[in-house]
Parts: structure tokens; sequence; C-alpha cells
DNA sequence: ATTAGAGCATCTACGGTGTAGACTGTCAAA
DNA sequence: TTTGACAGTCTACACCGTAGATGCTCTAAT
């Protein structure tokens, strides 16, 4: 398959892992530059199409120069983690703190719908950098202030924790559509009719399922005032 | 970095990709044979390790003929998500609804454990396998029993379906110890003390929270009787 | 008994990947 | 003017998935 390759390369031809020798000056290569470029690439066309040589290339540099910049792709890749991270905006100073707490629910969810392939990477992996657990730490802070004990609080961030990345990546992940439009296994005339009847009759409430309102409205693995874990 | 290598390899040197021109009579290779050792090589390092080149010298064999009984890789590796699907086992057939419902959640969640590597592909991408649908079917025809209407049945089952998998994520996803035993961020010590008080403060509920406990006390995300959802 | 064919296994080769190590050029401080 | 640090380049290596041609062995039909 060939790829459209629409980047900058004003220095030459690259992007087949090469480049031009390169014009005296010009805006030199930063983390910011490459990790910028590099979310975009992921955003677009998923973490596959994220090689190191097809990078540089797009960038207009050496492929070995982006190891100027990072030790190795991992490192590059928990940058990528890391970015996605800080667009998780802290929760407002005051108000209810159960709706702030669902602020930083909201924030979560968010990122994974602006970055989805990066977004199950996340979900995934162990926590390595210490700017994820900023969201973190203010959940928790949260939790204690609407009067949860140590160990209740505890409880309630992995049950809610839980609950949001597995939702925001269930939205994420059923998503890709057929050809008719909706995911195989929503569209009933595909469905083995007498194994799964069920899905059958419920597939046209799955596709008008709303995602949005059913995430607002499942307030219940959050522990409401008076109400014990 | 060296592999140790302590699989069959009766026929020869093998894996470096190639097998030796095999004796006369041997155990043919089968889509079982394979995908067998190949789960064995994801549970036990990840799905990095799992290479054609690498499965087939250790089976014995040389590598194309692998594509012999799977036309790619990626079938390959959907086989092994169906393998792990078929392990969760149907509710019990009489009993409380929701006790069965939760039958079907444990069972999910015990995929999770078996398999870490490949739950979190499971559960990264689109479900694609008719097998894979058997325990939503389950899960659909007893909350369909248990009273809910269709709308009803679609949205518990979203809720419930993305807790599970959240749960059951956090839980492989945070476990990789350091040096001391526990995650870095359960480990007080190495946490920036003002940054994330409260991470440290609650550092010791983090280490001795009980996520066995914890998923069977968290019933909150499926509805009871009498509870509006 | 001989032949034809079907399957499975093997071999070779191609284009892709991440990255180690040596090299080159440019600029700032000594 | 020299020195050194540093950014970018070049070459090379080992690994990856897999297309295509070739060979082997057993079965069924002649």
């Amino acid at each position: 398959m060939t790829k459209n390759n629409q980047a900058p390369l004003d220095e030459g031809e690259a992007y087949d892992g090469r480049a031009v020798p390169a014009s005296p000056r010009r805006e030199p290569l930063t983390k910011e530059r490459i990790l910028q470029h590099a979310l975009r690439l992921v955003d677009e066309e998923g973490l596959a199409a994220l090689s190191m040589r097809r990078l540089a290339g797009e960038l207009g540099f050496d492929t070995m120069a982006l190891y100027r910049h990072f030790p190795n792709k991992a490192a590059m890749v928990d940058g990528l983690m890391e970015a996605a991270f800080l667009e998780i905006t802290p929760p407002s100073e005051q108000g209810d703190v159960w709706e702030r707490l669902r602020e930083v629910a909201r924030a979560f969810r968010r990122v994974a719908h602006a970055h989805p392939h990066l977004f199950a990477l996340i979900a995934t992996r162990p926590v390595q950098n210490w700017v994820a657990l900023q969201p973190v730490e203010a959940a928790l802070e949260l939790l204690q202030e609407a009067g949860l004990d140590e160990r209740g609080s505890v409880g309630a961030f992995f049950c809610a924790l839980g609950y949001v990345y597995g939702y925001a990546l269930r939205e994420i992940s059923i998503s890709p559509a057929d050809a008719s439009g909706m995911p195989a296994w929503y569209n009933p005339s595909q469905v083995p009719q007498q194994r799964y009847p069920r899905l059958v009759e419920l597939a046209p409430y799955f596709a008008e399922y709303d995602f949005d309102a059913g995430f607002e409205r499942s307030r219940a693995p959050l522990p409401r005032r008076g109400h014990r874990l």
C-alpha cells in the first residue's frame, strides 16, 4: 500500500528514512516538535504507523537524529502518554465534591476520545510518569474531602478508576464500523440468529445507545452521601 | 539479550528461524498445537515475545510452516483471543439472577488473571469473534430475566462490562513491582512528598488494598432490585 | 506397479523495524 | 586559535512478517 505523504519535507525527498544534508540554517529538532508530530501521527493513523524512520523522515531529519532527544522509542512513547495525561485538567476549586469528582472522570474520558490509540496504551500499561499521578492525587483529595476515610478512599478510587477506564475503553474499542456503517454485532442481519437471539433482539437498542448519557447517568460506582461502599 | 531456550527443539538447532530437514516421522503441526504453544509464550513473556520465527523454531518447524494453518499473524492472535474467551465459562442454570450475573463478571476477571497480556489486547480491540459474544449473550439474557427492559438491559450491560473490563485491567496493569517489591507509587519513599501528599498518606492503604474483596464488594454498577438505573 | 495430485514443509528473498557505533560539521568557551 | 561539546548523518546489524517457488511424502486412480 502506498502512503500519501503530505508532510513538510521541505529539505529533500526524505521518508525513505534518509534526509538530505540539510540547508545551513533550519529549525532544529526539539523534544516538543517531535512529540507533537508523533502525537498527530498516532492520532490519525494509529500506533502501528509510528516508526522512527517515518517520523524523522516527515520532520525532514535523519532517523538517528531522534535519538539525540530520546534514548529509545519507548521513552518517546512515554513522552506521548505524559502529554496525554497533561490534558487531564484539574477539577474546579469549589462546588459540590461529587460534581468535582465527576469532572475528573469526564476529563479522563475526554482524553480517551481525543487520543483513542494512545489511550489504549495508557489503560494497558502501568503508570510510570509522575505527571500521570496528578489527577490521581486530585481524585484522592476529593474523596477524602467528601468524608471517606483512608480505606474508603482507596476502595472508591479503584472502583471509580476501573469504571472510567473500562467504560471509555469499551467506547473507543467498539467503534470500528463495517461497510454497513455499524459494528458487525450491532447489525442483526450478520449475527447468527439462533445462537444469539438476545443479541439480535437488542441490536437496535445497542445501535441507539448513547454513550454520553450512559456515562453521565452511571454514578453508581461513586458512593454517595449516606451510601456505604 | 540472550534468550534461554528450553523448548523441545528435538529436530535440530532451530530458533534461528530455520528447522532441520526433519526426521521422517513426527507429530505434524496443527492449529491447536500452535495456539497452545503461542499462548504459553504470550503468558510467560508477553506479546512482544511472540514472533512467527521464534514460535515455529520452538516447535521444531520452519517459520513458513505456520502459514499453512493461519493466513497471517493477526489471524493467529485472533485464535489466541478466541481461546481466551472460551475460558469464560457460562453461568449456572439456576439460582439468583444477580448472583449468576456476578458469575459472568468473575469469569471475565479470571481470564484477565490467567492471561494478562492477552487480556490487554482483548480489552483494547473491538470484538471480532463470534465466540467472544457467547458471554455477552449470556449476560443479556440474565439482565432481561432480571426484569430489565430492552433499553435498561443495554444500559446495564455497557455499565457493567465497562466496570469489569476496567477493574480487571487496572489490576493487571498496576502489578509490576520495583526492587522494593511494590509498584513505585505505592512506595511512599519514592513519591515526591509535597506534590502528592495524599498519595503518600494513602500509600499503605494502597499496598494493603484487596482486589478480590474490592471486586466482590462493588456491586454498585449492577442495578439491584428496586434500583432505577 | 505406476502415476497424478494434493498437502504440508522448506527455502530464498524483500522490505520493513529499532538502534549501536563511528563519523562530520558547527558553534561557544578557553 | 584551539578545544570540546553537541546535533545531525551514515553505515551496518539483527530481527520482524510474509510472498513465491520448490521439494517431499503420502493417497487414490489408473
